[in-house]
RNA sequence: GGUGGAGUGGCCGAGAGGCGAGGCAGCGGCCUGCAAAGCCGUCCACACGGGUUCGAAUCCCGUCUCCACCUCCA
């Protein structure tokens, strides 16, 4: 068996031929830089970001752009509330965009274009479907694209462009339209300058200063870095229509096969509805990152198939973590019987079949993760019959699986014990631990027992191994 | 109105005509000085009503409920 991913073009799950033999070219929307990240978008990342690890570690060569589009009315009109520059509101959010990558394990995009820098692409691009008479300009300065020109238009969703409901009559917010459009589907390419636009915000093009649409920068930037016709393109559900759409009809409008295979990623819901930002800070990956570890978060995220709505409740987390520590405590356990298994290993080991299967089939990785478990308690069970050679085996498949989802637990530990309030803590507790085992070896189990309450009460997890006792934070549970 | 998606055990969540996914929680047991961790067992579910079939959660028909996109949105 080999790659299926389901292509939402043809909403058929097909085979993965990518265009050229070995390597991939991928495509995902990114942020719009107008606000902190939330769940919501990390969710697409991560989605993604097991996409990516899984090409890999299949043996393709992939290419990477996740662009920024750093101008826009929202980042325009939040910023001027603020009375910030825009170019500054931008870069600020794009910074915290970074931070939650990050800290989720996501792997940074081979090139991450902003849309500011891609205004000479975009003119380009426009120039040619005004040429082709796929685009027109109207007297304000606005470039439209022509829907009734383009026959394929609605192709990526399914409609037909006579389905689309027609704007409403009254729409008062109609003096910002050109009232020339020619077809009210029409959709800008450009947005010619307003007087109330600060003069930093538009770029010269022959038709007139102005600023871009939404949809342009993704086919101009998609084309420069991985050309007229690439493999994938990829983003979150919402952006099918009428972003998705559009940007297709554009490139193809140009003359360019642009993507050959589309994926989307679902919703994070709450209470069964999509998430808003009305819902309020519980959801922003900020306030969530402080209550939790970034790998329970990027294990709940990774954790459902990426085309299902993953319910967001109160458990959620809980219930990652719990199942979090049991993988990261197997890992931890086996690796002090077998010793330190380098990364380089795990990446040239064998994968359990079951596992390709399941990745191979439109990334389930809920079934790989039931491989994964199936593993860690042959593991689990290895180590309580010590035997050494068993659980290398299994630690061995365990983390490799979990690498290809960025969850190896070995891989995110480094980071989190580093500080020297934690080495002060550690030296704390094994003083504890030591006078406890004393206690223990005469069977003084009443003082031995304070000892683990104490620790207890202070958030202390105590757990006796023939190999000692060894220590952790207990899982938070407050609510 | 148009286009899609979804309803699975206490909860989360895969699968998809016959072999009890997996996780979390609970319960019983083993292990343990007692725990914790771990292991074993248990909890045999598929919105509703019909139909096809030797057999349906899975296919067909109908019904109900929910969600998304069609306007900025991951």
């Amino acid at each position: 068996m080999t790659l299926h991913l389901f292509d939402t073009a043809t909403r058929a799950t097909r085979e993965f031929v990518p265009l050229h033999p070995g390597e991939v070219g991928l495509y995902v929307c990114g942020a719009t830089v107008q606000g902190s990240p939330h769940i919501g978008h990390m969710r697409m990342a991560v989605a993604f970001d097991v996409l990516v690890r899984w090409l890999r570690r299949s043996g393709y060569r992939v290419t990477t752009i996740r662009n920024v589009t750093d101008i826009d009315d929202k980042i325009l009109a939040r910023s001027a509330a603020a009375g910030v520059p825009w170019w500054a509101w931008a870069l600020q959010y794009e910074r915290e965009f970074t931070q939650a990558y990050d800290a989720l394990g996501v792997f940074p995009p081979t090139y991450e274009p902003r849309a500011t820098g891609h205004m000479t692409e975009m003119v380009e691009l426009m120039q040619r479907l005004v040429d082709g008479g796929h685009a027109y300009v109207t007297g304000d300065g606005d470039v439209w694209f022509d829907v009734r020109s383009y026959a394929e238009y609605g192709a990526l969703t399914n409609q037909r462009p006579e389905d689309l409901p027609p704007e409403a009559e009254d729409d008062s917010s109609a003096d910002d339209e050109s009232p020339v459009k020619r077809d009210p589907r029409d959709f800008a390419l450009w947005k010619g300058r307003k007087p109330t636009d600060p003069a930093t915000a538009s770029w010269p093009t022959p038709f007139g200063r102005g600023r871009p649409g939404w949809h342009l920068e993704c086919s101009a930037m998609a084309r420069k870095y991985l050309g007229d016709t690439f493999d994938i393109h990829g983003g979150g559900l919402d952006l099918r229509f009428p972003h998705h759409e559009n940007e297709q009809a554009q490139s193809r409008a140009a003359g360019d096969g642009f993507a050959q295979l589309w994926m989307h990623s679902a919703w994070v819901t709450q209470s069964g509805a999509k998430m808003s930002k009305s819902l309020g800070n519980s959801l922003m990956v900020a306030a969530i990152l402080e209550a939790s570890p970034a790998v329970v978060l990027r294990y709940a995220l990774t954790a459902v198939h990426y085309r299902s709505m993953l319910e967001y409740t109160s458990e959620t987390l809980h219930e990652a973590e719990a199942t979090w520590n049991r993988l990261a405590g197997f890992v931890r356990r086996a690796t002090e019987v077998t010793g330190v298994v380098e990364v380089e290993l795990l990446r040239s080991a064998p994968l359990p079949e079951a596992f390709v299967a399941a990745l191979d089939d439109d990334l389930n990785v809920p079934a790989a993760l039931a491989v994964v478990h199936e593993h860690l308690r042959r593991g689990n069970t290895a180590l309580a019959d010590a035997d050494v050679v068993e659980a290398r085996e299994t630690l061995v498949a365990v983390r490799s699986m979990l690498d290809v989802l960025g969850l190896d637990p070995a891989q995110w530990e480094d980071d989190a014990s580093g500080s020297r309030a934690d080495r002060a803590l550690d030296i704390l507790v094994r003083e504890e631990l030591e006078a406890r085992a004393q206690a223990r070896a005469r069977k003084d189990w009443t003082t031995a027992d304070a000892v683990r309450d104490r620790l207890t009460t202070a958030g202390i997890l105590v757990e006796d191994s023939p190999s000692g006792a060894r220590w952790s934070l207990a899982q938070d549970q407050e609510d």
